[in-house]
DNA sequence: CGGGAATTTGACAATGATCAACAAGTGTGG
DNA sequence: CCACACTTGTTGATCATTGTCAAATTCCCG
């Protein structure tokens, strides 16, 4: 299980996972040189901010539960959610000085502190940490280009069922239920990760539910019923 | 002068660049432990690509000459340019296996390639190469969030100017002239990576040259007039 | 069960895409 | 060096997708 590795599309992890060092959840400790830094744990309300844009940039943090989204703002209000963090991501694995983003908890949550510091001390003293680092973050930047093509050439029909495709290899790879998605963000946030309006994610949620690709149960789990179709229609197959 | 670090928007670096390691264009040779690896130079035409969506990833490659367009497209022929890279940029520092890009040449083009190999063995060699590489890709990534917000949260002419502001900073940044852009890039491709057509491109355009923002001097060549009212836009001040 | 927030649905408007024609560069061969 | 062909860019007219505004409905939670 790999707990910190985000949606690469393509290929198979090759080097070891961050989770080697700095576990999977379970354990508040992790591992350096021969002894352990300890790190804390933070409880975070729903839509209650891990940091906002402008902090400085003190710790990583990993995701225990929850989700937590991280998005940039336009002064007028647009917001762009750049990407949601499910339990065992990695958040702010990069940033360098302060932070031009804003972190936010979607639902109730967990996260692990874990002081920069501490990295810089993985990163000097056990040697395949960097590198798993580089892979982790190489994995997000995959991700974020994967985005750029639903944000910048696909319809909203296309970008929506990308968006659950997305979530449901996610599961797929953590072992869990590929066919039940558990989302625990508004239409709002949705729409705002997919640069939709809040309406037009609804009336694209109606339409697949129509075709009968998924079923809707509540407001925040949906069924998929045809994965097939769902991965055509995410990659523009009219 | 700091030939391989791309645009981060935010924050001045502050781990020693990979130029330092890799040099910025002038040496054909990488030092690497106490003696120095061999890399090679490549020619690129216009148009001609550098690798392609599959290609085993063997190499990352530094510009030296032109621009160099990274795309990921879809079956049925919309393409998105996920970033252009400019003299001294570092393309693929990242991917892991095989690439799900491509890579053109949007100009007469020269790049060093510099094998994989000899980055793995610079990454354990020399301690702080690992660092600046996460560095850069760090700071990329960054930049790929900014491009998110934009093809998801602005209108056409904001990205637009978004763009033009990027380039003017970039050559800044280098310590070029800012009001002066190169761009010869085609409109088909700037619109492919500010996910727009080529006429809304070229409308845009005109509308910022009758704005009195820009002037158009041929088609690959614009000047600056207003950068302040450029960079207002940009942010979506209407 | 009731109240408030989130979602869905509907009518209409606007931004950007599409289709089409024209203009301006660019390159080639006579 | 010029003429012609071809590619690239500009402009115009119309259309479609998605955004906006408004109202109705559903869901959730106490």
């Amino acid at each position: 299980m790999n707990s910190v590795q985000l949606g690469h599309t393509n290929q198979p992890e090759q080097i070891a996972s961050l989770s080697q060092w700095i576990g999977n959840g379970q354990s508040a400790q992790i591992q350096v040189d021969r002894g352990f830094a300890t790190t804390s744990e933070r409880a975070l309300d729903s839509h209650e901010h891990l940091y906002m844009c402008g902090d400085q940039h003190t710790h990583v943090y990993q995701v225990l539960e929850g989700v937590v989204g991280v998005y940039q703002m336009l002064a007028d209000g647009r917001r762009q959610i750049v990407s949601f963090y499910y339990p065992g991501d990695l958040i702010g694995a990069v940033d360098q000085g302060s932070t031009s983003q804003h972190a936010e908890a979607l639902c109730a949550s967990r996260v692990r502190c874990i002081p920069v510091k501490t990295i810089e001390t993985l990163i000097s003293s056990q040697p395949g940490f960097g590198q798993a680092m580089l892979a982790t973050v190489a994995t997000e930047l995959a991700e974020t280009r994967d985005q750029l093509l639903s944000l910048g050439r696909k319809s909203a029909a296309e970008k929506l069922a990308t968006f659950l495709l997305r979530i449901s290899r996610r599961n797929a790879r953590e072992n869990q239920n590929d066919t039940q998605l558990y989302l625990p963000m508004t239409r709002a946030e949705i729409g705002d990760y997919l640069g939709l309006t809040i309406e037009t994610v609804s009336r694209n949620m109606t339409r697949l539910r129509v075709a009968g690709i998924i079923r809707l149960e509540g407001k925040s789990r949906v069924q998929i019923l045809n994965l097939e179709k769902l991965a055509e229609l995410a990659n523009g197959a009219s």
